[in-house]
DNA sequence: TTACGCTATGTAATAGTATAACATTACAGT
DNA sequence: ACTGTAATGTTATACTATTACATAGCGTAA
């Protein structure tokens, strides 16, 4: 449920940050994304989260609340903005976005229902990707 | 998605927890938790986080992710136990647990399209309740 | 130009959340 | 009694996030 305008120009600091996590393959938290950035100059934590809120904002970076970390939107730049959804897979910390229709728009009808006024959605699933299975 | 027996006997130390979240009027932190419980003797963070393992798993208790806290189930004991989701009040703060077949019958059809083996699921919308609207 | 407002930044200190490690106790089953 | 398992107590530490304050850049209206 970003408020993504078009493509916004990144300051220095967050195009560092969303470089770091596009460059990943994985969720990273806060403290990942600094250790990667310090030979940037980054120093300090604040650094980081001030540069994680605006590409949040932007809809260029999810939070995973089960896992406090931050994944690189995977979704091409002005693509439909379905809120996301998430699995993660508990052997391998991979995760696939994805946004289903049909699942965002139950949600929203139970809140139209129970007159919730809805602001933003978390959706993350947790299990084990199907490379991680064994059988 | 919990994995909860029939009514499970509790610990000392579980049933205070428990009962520190059952009188909270909305959801405490863990560290909110240890604060009710001094009195009763409790004095380090993990005698609240290894009780509040045990009623999450024996589905007593859920935890909420993007607010890293806590609240007690509000089903009756042995209730059908479709997977939780909440709608958490950004004004007042209040949660209302709601499970909704279709809403995890679509998610559990996600995964197994996927070939996403599940073991959990959190659904958390954020918003405002219905009491907190002005107009 | 100067003055103002707004956004971004740098830095240090602190607050809040969660776990590791180790010692001890309780109790069921053999 | 011996053993295995679960729960507990306690200290220390790791990890996550924000407050507070100082500084710098930039656009715009006077």
């Amino acid at each position: 449920m970003s408020v993504a305008g078009k493509a916004p120009e990144l300051t220095r600091n967050q195009a560092l940050v969303h470089g770091a996590l596009v460059r990943a393959d994985g969720p990273l938290s806060a403290y990942e994304v600094l250790d990667r950035l310090r030979e940037q100059g980054f120093k300090a934590p604040l650094q980081v989260y001030r540069a994680l809120d605006k590409l949040v904002a932007f809809g260029l970076v999810h939070r995973l609340e089960s896992l406090n970390a931050f994944v690189a939107c995977s979704h091409a730049e002005g693509e439909t903005e379905e809120p996301a959804a998430f699995a993660i897979c508990d052997s391998c910390g991979g995760v696939t976005e994805f946004a289903d229709a049909r699942i965002t728009g139950d949600l929203k009808a139970w809140a139209e229902t129970d007159r919730f006024s809805l602001t933003g959605m978390t959706i993350e699933l947790r299990g084990l990707c199907a490379a991680c299975q064994t059988g």
